[in-house]
DNA sequence: GCTCATATCGTAACGATTACTATTTAAGGG
DNA sequence: CCCTTAAATAGTAATCGTTACGATATGAGC
């Protein structure tokens, strides 16, 4: 099934609807899967196939999509919420790696974390139902060169 | 030696000076380590020692403390930063067990990640400074009793 | 005591998010 | 079809955590 499909379905199962506005949010979503999008930066994106998209439309459709676990909101310290697609083979959040000397963000889908989970429930009878794991340091490549972006931004 | 000891060398090294605002505030973190307190809180509780202690200062001492890794400024969702000392004999940031049932906030201090940084320099060259991991779950003792906080407070 | 960099204070400005009101859309029933 | 009604959208005002600013205070070194 394809992914606008899927959650075409998971909108009619809480008996939502899937409105244009909605549909168009959805495929940048999907168009940017690699990026981790603000609303702002959805917003000026769908302008592009819908022109007259509202901003809190953005923002309505972004806080549903959450609720839906389509997607999970983060925070990265940069003052401004992120939307990160889930992967609905994997029941848990997908980790993060990020580069702090070029900004560069990748992500480990496989859970990394199943052995934890065990030792949680032992020795402390919690039973994770998901997680958020960001690994922050260099690549190899950037160590020793002059990166394209060198901590401009600041962590808010 | 002393916590307080401690960070005033840090900043002495840092050619900071510990006013007696900054260290009513570091007091405050130190009497409330098991808090994550917010900037607010932080503020409410410092008047106590130092009725006179602006909010600017609290804002501008915190952002210090966590440029001194000191204090790490987190955001668990809830709209404000909140502030979580860090323990000076571990080189990464702590673990979090957090309940989504009754809100609970427990920590793990033993860095539970190190195989996977080892991992992640194998597989990625990726090598690791610092990270988060957050579980979010519930206890055992939550899973059927109604518990003190019941979602009370709505993600942002 | 004088100088000057550093820090504080109170508050205005900022910006991301939310709340609100009017308007539009679309599903279901006659 | 048309009517009713709930859901959704648009535009914008209000909110609120945070940052920036100018004036004042502090205190280390001379
Ligand atoms: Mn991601
Ligand atoms: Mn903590
Ligand atoms: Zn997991
Ligand atoms: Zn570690």
């Amino acid at each position: 099934m394809n992914p606008i499909e899927n959650i075409s379905q998971q909108f009619a199962a809480h008996k939502y609807k899937l409105t244009r506005q909605r549909e168009a949010i959805v495929q940048v979503l999907l168009d940017n899967e690699k990026e981790h999008l603000s609303v702002e930066e959805v917003y000026m994106l769908v302008k592009n196939s819908y022109p007259h998209l509202g901003l809190a439309t953005v923002y309505r459709t972004l806080e549903l999509l959450s609720e839906l676990h389509i997607v999970e909101k983060m925070n990265f310290g940069d003052g401004v919420a992120r939307y990160d697609l889930r992967d609905d083979t994997h029941a848990h959040m997908h980790h993060h790696m990020i580069c702090h000397v070029c900004g560069r963000l990748e992500e480990i889908k496989d859970d990394w974390l199943l052995d934890l989970e065990k030792r949680l429930e032992r020795e402390y009878g919690f039973t994770v139902t998901d997680h958020r794991l960001d690994f922050k340091g260099t690549y190899g490549t950037c160590k020793h060169t002059g990166c394209k972006r060198d901590k401009e931004k600041k962590a808010v």
